[in-house]
Parts: structure tokens; sequence; C-alpha cells
RNA sequence: GGAGGGGUACCAAAGCGGCCAAAUGGGGCGGACUGUAAAUCCGUUGCGUAAUGCUUCGUAGGUUCGAAUCCUACCCCCUCCA
């Protein structure tokens, strides 16, 4: 056994290996390199993306060699797995944006200066764009079988409602893609959602066919709620790792309001605390479950991998004074600080707004009809006051420092006001 | 090509001439409770309110004092037969 191995046995992060026995031993035997790819079906990861990410960082942490792909060419095709129906295929310039975006992201979780085992980043368009479709076809597509491609959960369930060859010839692609970066860089293993299953073990196929190599294969778990909902998704969308896209404040939260029955579980996952501290915190949680150590911890953690340190401790920081309520005792500076993630409207130096265009110009409400309800539900707050009366005008001397109006809606929906100086 | 069924708000699904801005469930948003949890309960969920106001029930017309509900045409979906 190996102990690598057996740290991401004990974290759940291993739902199917191929020849596990095998592979422990090639970890054994010295560092050996392995790879993740990531497609740009958007301008930023998200943390659906995270698990494979963290677990590659594992992996060279271990000291193994990591190669972090971008999916330049195979985002141009469109992956079949686990999806229902047909991709929409998105503009060649758009996609190659979006590579340019996704490999920044994919560099801030590993480590490019190691001596021994430096990541390595790579684009499989550099090795596809030059490929002629008669090479591919000889060289590449005479490995495939039709029967064995039929055969893929993500094309046989396709079979009924339809599926282009465009998609249907992308197994082959990240098959060409693993086979490459054998050759090229020794590549061995290759990580992988759980939906990559097919399309990793296609290319250990072409791998052996071709180089007559062994490779590995191994998939982490899609990650679940015990409510049954999709994890991932908040009622605006997906927690992106773009700070632009969710706010580091806003993904501190969303790690902060893990369900109890999850955050065990979540701290295995996401975070790179030990065994004993995870149980540790396990106990805590078991004795006093009000004190949220736990979701305190995964919060902090994961926010400080995506967005650094000093985010997250402010994060942390901003949750614990918004959340005791105690907006007036914020200084300028710390309001500036604080509630820079937060949605903001700047209105001028001698405005006297009432609350409900107060509430629809921040983007509070959506509308002056959901204003006006929200505020007799009791739901809106204004530095740190809850405000039951529609008609409220506020003037100057109720800003904060002169220039602030800090609007809460609901429990932890923030909104500030800022006023421009004269 | 033939026969039948259907398109209603975020989703599912009632309504079938006025009492319909449209039942009910889910979802969303709030509130209470609490631990920024779970469960539970309550309110709300087109827009705008001075208002018996305005715009909505696939699209376009028509009948009528009045239509989501009746008629005509068109578009789209599903099932069965060929």
């Amino acid at each position: 056994m190996n102990a690598l191995l057996e740290d991401l046995r004990w974290r759940g992060l291993i739902h199917q290996v191929t020849d596990e026995d095998q592979l422990a031993q090639r970890l054994n035997e010295g560092a050996i390199t392995l790879y993740v790819g990531f497609d740009p079906t958007a301008d930023s990861l998200h943390i659906g993306n995270l698990l494979p990410i963290l677990t590659l960082r594992r992996f060279q942490l271990a000291g193994h060699r990591p190669i972090a792909l971008v999916g330049g060419a195979t985002g141009l095709i469109g992956d079949p797995s686990g999806r229902q129906t047909e991709r929409q295929l998105n503009p060649t310039d758009v996609v190659a944006a979006w590579s340019a975006r996704i490999r920044e992201q994919l560099m801030r979780f590993l480590d490019f200066d190691a001596a021994e085992n430096g990541a390595v980043l790579a684009n499989n368009y550099d090795w596809t764009q030059g490929l002629d479709v008669i090479t591919f076809l000889r060289d590449i597509g005479k490995h495939f079988s039709l029967n064995y491609m039929l055969a893929k959960e993500s094309v046989e369930s396709r079979l009924e409602r339809g599926i282009s060859y465009t998609e249907f010839s992308y197994m082959i692609l990240q098959a060409y893609d693993f086979l490459t970066l054998h050759t090229q860089h020794g590549c061995i293993l290759q990580l992988g959602g759980s939906d990559q299953w097919g399309n990793i073990t296609a290319g250990i196929e072409l791998i052996r066919r071709v180089s007559g190599g062994e490779a590995f294969g191994l998939t982490v778990p899609l990650v679940t709620k015990a409510d049954g909902t999709k994890f991932g998704k908040t009622a605006s969308g997906a927690v992106w790792l773009d700070g632009s896209k969710t706010s580091p404040y806003q993904f501190y939260q969303f790690w902060y309001n893990t369900d109890d029955r999850d955050v065990i579980k979540y701290l295995k996952y996401f975070t790179f605390l030990d065994r004993s501290r995870i149980e540790e915190l396990e106990r805590e949680l078991q004795e006093r479950p009000e004190a949220r150590a736990a979701q305190r911890a995964l919060a902090h953690e994961v926010t400080a991998l995506v967005h650094g340190r000093a985010a997250a401790e402010r994060a942390a920081q901003v949750s614990q004074l918004l959340f005791n309520g105690e907006v007036r005792e914020l200084s300028a500076e710390e309001i500036e600080d604080a509630l820079r993630d937060v949605p903001s409207a700047t209105l001028a130096a001698d405005a006297q707004p009432g609350l409900i265009d107060l509430l629809v110009e921040v983007g509070a409400c959506s509308s002056r009809r959901q204003a006006r309800e929200d505020v007799q539900n009791g739901a809106v707050w204004v530095n740190g006051e809850r405000v039951t009366d529609a008609q409220r005008v506020f003037a100057t001397g109720d800003r904060l420092h002169g220039r602030y109006l800090v609007i809460r809606r609901g429990k932890r929906n923030y909104f500030v006001v800022r006023f421009a100086a004269n």
C-alpha cells in the first residue's frame, strides 16, 4: 500500500481507480507524472472543478509532478459526458479567451518553482491544431473500434436523444491528450471527476496500444449534499473561483453555511488539514455543534486556498462584524475594506433618498413592489437597525461617517450606498 | 400522409364566458424559532399604488357589455396508425 493512496482513501477521494495495487507500487518506487484536464466552458472555474484540482495538488505535495491541462481544443468540441443534450459550440476566440483565464486560475493551486517536481501547464490546442484529418484517422482513429466507443456510457446514453459526430469523437481527443502527455512527459496517471471515467480509460487503452506502456486512471467522487440538492449551486447560480464573479465574502459564506451532516466530509475533500485535526473538529461538532468550529475551519481553509490568506481573514472578520450587527462600530476604512465585495451604488452628495428607492437602486430588491413587501416583512435593516417604515427618508445625518448607508436584506444580504464627496 | 391529445405564471398542474392577476404543490424571497445549521410554523411570490390602475394564460385576428375560457388562421410539442 501507499501512504498517499491511503490518505486519499481515508478522505473518500477515490471513486474509481484502475489497478490500485500496481499504481501503489509505482507511487512507492518514486515520483510519477500525472495530469488533470479542464475544458474552458466558461470564463472561470467553479467549485465543481475544485476537487480534481486539489487532488492534483495532494499528489504534488507528496512529491509527484502535476500537469494541469487546459482544454483549448477539447473545449471547442464539447464533452458529451454526463450530459443529456448536445452542447452549443462556442466561438474559437471566446474559447481562447476563457482558456487564458482558466490557465491563470489553475496556476494558483500548484507550485511551479519546485526543483524536483515543478508543475507544468499544458494546452491541448498546442498539439491538436496542427493535426491533419488523415493523420488523425490513420494513427489514432484506427485504434478505436466503433463497438468500444458505442459502449461508453457517455455515448450510449445519448443514442436515443441524438449525438453529433463532433461530440462522439470527443473521447478520442481526450485519449490522444493522455497519449501525448505520456510520450512527452512520461505522464502515467490521469485524474478526473467521476464522469470522466470513460474518457480516462479510453486514454489508458490508447497508450497501451500505441506504446505498450501502462497508465492509470483515478476519479474523485461526485460531491453530494445531505439534503439532496445539488452541490455548488446557490440561488444566484454557480459558486465561481473568480473573485469578481463570486466575492471572497460570498465564497466564505457559502462554505460557512455547510450543513452539519456534510461538513466533516467536506473538510476531508477540500482542505489540507491533517487527519488528527479533522477528527478533533469532528468531536467538537458533536459536542458543541452551535460553535460551528468545523464550518469556520472549512470556510477559512478553502477561502484561503482560492483567494489567499488575507482575503480569507478579511471575509471571516467581516462575517463576524456583520452578523454581530456591529455595523455602526466600523470605521470608514473598515467599511470600504470589508464591504468592497458587496453590491453598491453611489449617490450624489446631497441626495436624500427614500427607503424604497434606495432598495431598488442598490439592487437589494427587484422592484418597488418587492421592496415594499420586504420592508413590511421586517426584512430590511439600515446601519444595523431594522426599518419598517416604507416612507422613511434618509437625511445626511443618517449616514455613517457622513457618506455610507449599510443596507441589509434578510439575514445575510448586504449592500452599501456611498455618497459622493462634495 | 391519417387519427387523437396538448401549449397557463420560475417549474409542475387546475381553471373552460364575469366571483381569475388566475386553485394547489414544488421552488424562490422574507419572518419566527435557532447555532448565519437541520426540522417546523407563518407571510409573500406580474408591475404600480391615491386607485374599481396597468400588462399577462403559444401567436395573430374575431364574437361578446365582458374571454385564460367561444370562433378562425398560424406556429410548436406529444401519442397512436401508415
